[in-house]
This record gives structure tokens, C-alpha cells and sequence, in this order.
RNA sequence: CGGGGUGUAGCGCAGUCCGGCUAGCGCACCUGCUUUGGGAGCAGGGGGUCGCAGGUUCGAAUCCUGCUACCCCGACCA
């Protein structure tokens, strides 16, 4: 599988075979025996809960609280918010029955026709129609309000293609939904979610991403606004790393959501509602890995340094042994989660291999030689470059490592992005340009039309209309028309 | 739902066109010895209702009929 793996290389035709192919390898995930979903493996959850720890340090600094929901929504709930309905009900489980009986003819297990549900259940495809049925009876003043919730669940979208990671059926993701008083504070709000999504993705992911919003074919059913957070992958593709939407007041009048305010006003609230799902594994996967396999960002790294024992005898491990643990007891102290691996049924190439595929950032190893010059060989999982060096002073050497490397991985992103961020201004050159994959900053006319004849000729979407590029007005590059600004072209995953 | 493809050991596959002896290979697994600075070598071993059902035949993984599951490409999408 690692000869295979090699010939698939990141940019390949193949890509998306090499990143099932990296995932599986790697023990992130596999597919299930339920259709389109998938098991998230040990080391694959590990990252997902260092993402999960994060990002939830990040909200409750902004405010925010944890709660939880049901996961199940009445059917009649989510035909309240017109868009909404439109949005999601192709893509939805239903429960019809509670009840399954022995079969009458034999056959095994049977659903009890006699169980039949007076009203159907969703599995929920995100959270707005129940929670926002929930807050009408905790939101009547404006003293309830900013109300700032989030949730960490999963949730069920019954798609037609699936790719693990990037669109399972089941996926786990956090969905908060906040409540304003005002227009402004709602958007604010959303806006700043953007920022804590963007701070998440650049300082910790290593993964640059374009802030912007969507335009309205491609926004959130339900929402006045969508912002999103646009990456690239490294065959130029783009992924959509993160949403927060604006809901203007359309879910509080679905579900009669009013309260009253200083002057004794009654008004119905503003709303957001945003989310990051188990996607940004697979989108960590797609931005860094190469042929040797995953690249982690340190700050995600389930585990951040190995050392592996290089030993001929029992004698040889033992002081090896005692030197590791010094070494390790040092990195611990700096807050560097560290595993020494002198486990005797592996080889110690098969490690190194091993703890590449896993991405682990920096490798030590330690063996004859090192013994007697008191030196430890430094490998990096980045640029897979290695150096012998003195063991004094090590762990300070690591940790600063372990912060180049976080540095290196996302400026070797962002230089790569950089160079698949093009101008274009015609369609002709348009069409030739999106084969050759990356971003196009392009005028267009704003229409929908538009969009729709681009996406057809040319499955290339408006990932978003950029919020801190470059606002010169042009020519929409398809009809020529007025354009306030260049929007992002992109295919997309 | 339209178009293509595949079901043979835990995983990956050959064998099928053109029926034939005990169904094979690589990886993984087990045992032993030698090894250990980049996925070790040798020797031995275990593991299969060849997707399911029926048919043709002296004889079927192979031919015929029906069924079924999964994968890929499209419409859909975080």
C-alpha cells in the first residue's frame, strides 16, 4: 500500500483515491457497514478532540455556553421556515415506526405495521427548527437576551455521493445558535464567529483560508447572509471550512419568537447560526499531507514527538531506555506530549515509517552512536530532513522546533496558494484557465444567471465575494455588465 | 434514477474469454532461528461453502438464467 500510495501523489489525477487511500492507511477513518458513513478511528478522533478542545476554548471566551438538543425534530417543525424546507428536506432520514416484530412468514425481523408514528421524525440535518422551537419559551425580554448557545452533535444529511470525512451521511460537528435583540448585534455576531473560525484554521490548522461571503444560490437555506471561510487544497480544489449565517428574523417569525424590550416594544429576535464539522479533518488531511502521508500542525498533533530506540542487545536498550525517559520527562515539563516507542516486535525503519504516515511533527531517535557521543538524531515530519545533535539542552531545541514547523507547514500553504490566485477577465481565457485548477478572481454581474450559466459550462462555483480583497468595480467577465467587485471562481469538493 | 465496473482467505488481487487434476499469488497472521541507523531474511504453518439461487455437463470460480451487494461517473451537498 505504501508503493500504491507513492504513485498517487497529492496533485495526481488520482487525488482523491490517494486521500481515501492516505485516511485509511493512516487509521483515521473507514467506511461503515451503514451506507455512507463512516468509523472515525482512535488516532482519527484524537484529532477531532484536539479540534473540539480548542474551538471550544475559543467560544467560551467569546460568551458562549454548551447545551444539547434532541436528535430527532417533528416533521411538521421543519416545513415552518419556507427556505429551510427547500433546503433540506432531499437529504433527510425519517423515522416512520418504533416498533419491529418477528416476521409472521419467518423471515427475521419485520417493521410492526402497527407502530406506526402519528407523525414522522427527522433525523436532524442541523438544529435550527428545534432549537428555535425550544427558545420561544425561554426568550419573553430583553433581559434573556443575547442568548449564546452551542451544541456539539451529529447530524444526518442523506447525500447521494459520499467521501469519508468531507461528505459522510452521519457527520459530528458543533452548531451554535444565537439570539439578538438587534439587527446589528446579530450580524456582529456572525462576523465574529467568522474571525474565531478564521484564528482556528490559520493559527492552529496551519490552513490560510479567504474570508467572504456566499452568493445567494449558495447561501444557508433560511439565512439573509452566509460567511464563510474558503481553503484550498493541494490540487487547487476548494473546500468550504466553516460557515456562520445570519438569519435576519426569518427563523424567530417561523417560530414566534418575540420579545420585549426596554421601551415595552415587542419585536421578534435576531438570529445566527454557525457551524465547523469533522470536515476540517479531512481538510487538514487535504491541505499538508504528502506521499509519505499526513503532515500535522503541532498545536493538533494527537501526538507531537516520538522517540524511537535504535539497540543491538538488551544492554544497549536499557541505557537507551534511560536516557529517553530523561529526555521525556524534560518535554513533558514544557507541555510536549511525547511517546517512546521501544516496543521490540517493530523494526526501527518500520517506526519511522509508521509515525510519518501518522504525521507526527518531530521524530528523535536514539541508538549505538548516540550513546557514546551523548547526541539524539532531530527528524522533522515537515521537510523531512534530520540532524544529529547534542542532548543537552533538547527540549528547548524541540519546542522551538515544534513552532517552526507549525510556522513552515502553513507558509508552505499559503505560498502555494498564492500561486494558484489568478486574475482572469474573459471567459474564454476563463475556460481554459479553471483546468489548470486554484482560485479565479473574476468580475461578475451579481445575477444568478449568471453563476448558473458559469456552474454548468464549467462546474466552477462562486466559492465566495471576498471581505478584505481587492473592491475595484470591473465588467462581469460573462456578460460584460456592471460588477462592484472580483468574486472567487473555483471547482470544488 | 441513468451510464460503466466489480464480488475468489482479514486486506489487495490473478485465474473466467477457451470448463478438467489438491483453487493460486502478495501483504497480514502463527512457530523457530538469524536480525535491528529507513517498512528485515530464511524455513515451516494456519486460514476459502470462489456474492446468492437455479440450470447445462461425466465434471463449473469459469458457460446460461434470475437475484443481490458494493464501487466509479452524473443530478444533490458542509
Amino acid at each position: 500500500m505504501a508503493k500504491e500510495l507513492k504513485e498517487l501523489t497529492p496533485r495526481s489525477e488520482n487525488y482523491a483515491q490517494w486521500y481515501n487511500d492516505l485516511v485509511i492507511k493512516a487509521n483515521l477513518a473507514e467506511n461503515s457497514a451503514v451506507r455512507g458513513c463512516m468509523v472515525i478511528k482512535p488516532y482519527g478522533y484524537a484529532i477531532w478532540e484536539k479540534m473540539q478542545q480548542q474551538l471550544d476554548r475559543m467560544f467560551k471566551e467569546t460568551g458562549h455556553v454548551n447545551a444539547y438538543f434532541p436528535l430527532f425534530i417533528p416533521k411538521s417543525f421543519m416545513s415552518r421556515e419556507a427556505e429551510h424546507v427547500e433546503g433540506f428536506a432531499k437529504e433527510c432520514a425519517v423515522v416512520t415506526h418504533y416498533r419491529l416484530k418477528n416476521d409472521p412468514k419467518g423471515d427475521g425481523l419485520v417493521v410492526d405495521p402497527d407502530a406506526k408514528l402519528e407523525e414522522e421524525l427527522i433525523v436532524r440535518p442541523t438544529s435550527e427548527t428545534i432549537i428555535w422551537n425550544t427558545y420561544k419559551n425561554w426568550i419573553h425580554s430583553y433581559r434573556d437576551l443575547p442568548l449564546l448557545i452551542n451544541q456539539w452533535a451529529n447530524v444526518v444529511r442523506w447525500e447521494m455521493r459520499t467521501r469519508l470525512f468531507l461528505r459522510t451521511a452521519e457527520f459530528l460537528w458543533q452548531e451554535g445558535h444565537t439570539a439578538h435583540a438587534t439587527r446589528e448585534e446579530a450580524e456582529e455576531e456572525a462576523k465574529k464567529i467568522l474571525e474565531i473560525y478564521t484564528e482556528f484554521a490559520e493559527k492552529y490548522m496551519a490552513m490560510p483560508v479567504i474570508k467572504g461571503v456566499k452568493s445567494a444560490s449558495e447561501r444557508f437555506a433560511g439565512a439573509e447572509e452566509t460567511y464563510t471561510i474558503e481553503a484550498m487544497m493541494q490540487d487547487g480544489k476548494a473546500l468550504q471550512a466553516g460557515t456562520s449565517h445570519f438569519l435576519g428574523q426569518n427563523f424567530a417569525k417561523a417560530f414566534d419568537v418575540q420579545f420585549t424590550d426596554q421601551n415595552g416594544n415587542r419585536d421578534y429576535v435576531w438570529a445566527t447560526s454557525w457551524g465547523v464539522s469533522t470536515r476540517l479533518i479531512g481538510a487538514l488531511i487535504m491541505s499538508h499531507s504528502d506521499d509519505n502521508g499526513l503532515v500535522l500542525p503541532p498545536t493538533l498533533a494527537p501526538l507531537q514527538v516520538v522517540i524511537v530506540p535504535i539497540y543491538k542487545n538488551e544492554e544497549q536498550l536499557r541505557q537507551i531506555d534511560e536516557k529517553a525517559e530523561k529526555i521525556m520527562q524534560q518535554l513533558k515539563a514544557l507541555g510536549i506530549s511525547v511517546k517512546y516507542d521501544n516496543a521490540d516486535n517493530k523494526k526501527p525503519g518500520w517506526k519511522f515509517s509508521e509515525y510519518e504516515l501518522k504525521g507526527v511533527p518531530v521524530r528523535l531517535a536514539m541508538g549505538g552512536r548516540d550513546l557514546e557521543n551523548n547526541t539524539i538524531e532531530v527528524a522533522r515530519r515537515d521537510t523531512l530532513t534530520k540532524e544529529t545533535v547534542s542532548c543537552e539542552g533538547i527540549a528547548h531545541r524541540v519546542k522551538n522546533l515544534l513552532d517552526e514547523i507549525q510556522q513552515n507547514i502553513y507558509q508552505k500553504a499559503f505560498d502555494f496558494r498564492v500561486s494558484q490566485i489568478r486574475e482572469v477577465n474573459s471567459y474564454d481565457e476563463f475556460k481554459v484557465e479553471i483546468e489548470k485548477g486554484g482560485f479565479l478572481l473574476c468580475h461578475w454581474d451579481g445575477t444568478p444567471e449568471t453563476e448558473e450559466l458559469v456552474k454548468n459550462e464549467t462546474k466552477a462555483t462562486i466559492r465566495c465575494i471576498p471581505l478584505e480583497e481587492d473592491k475595484t468595480p470591473g465588467k462581469c467577465m460573462v456578460t460584460g455588465k456592471p460588477s462592484v467587485q472580483r468574486v472567487i471562481f473555483a471547482r470544488a469538493y
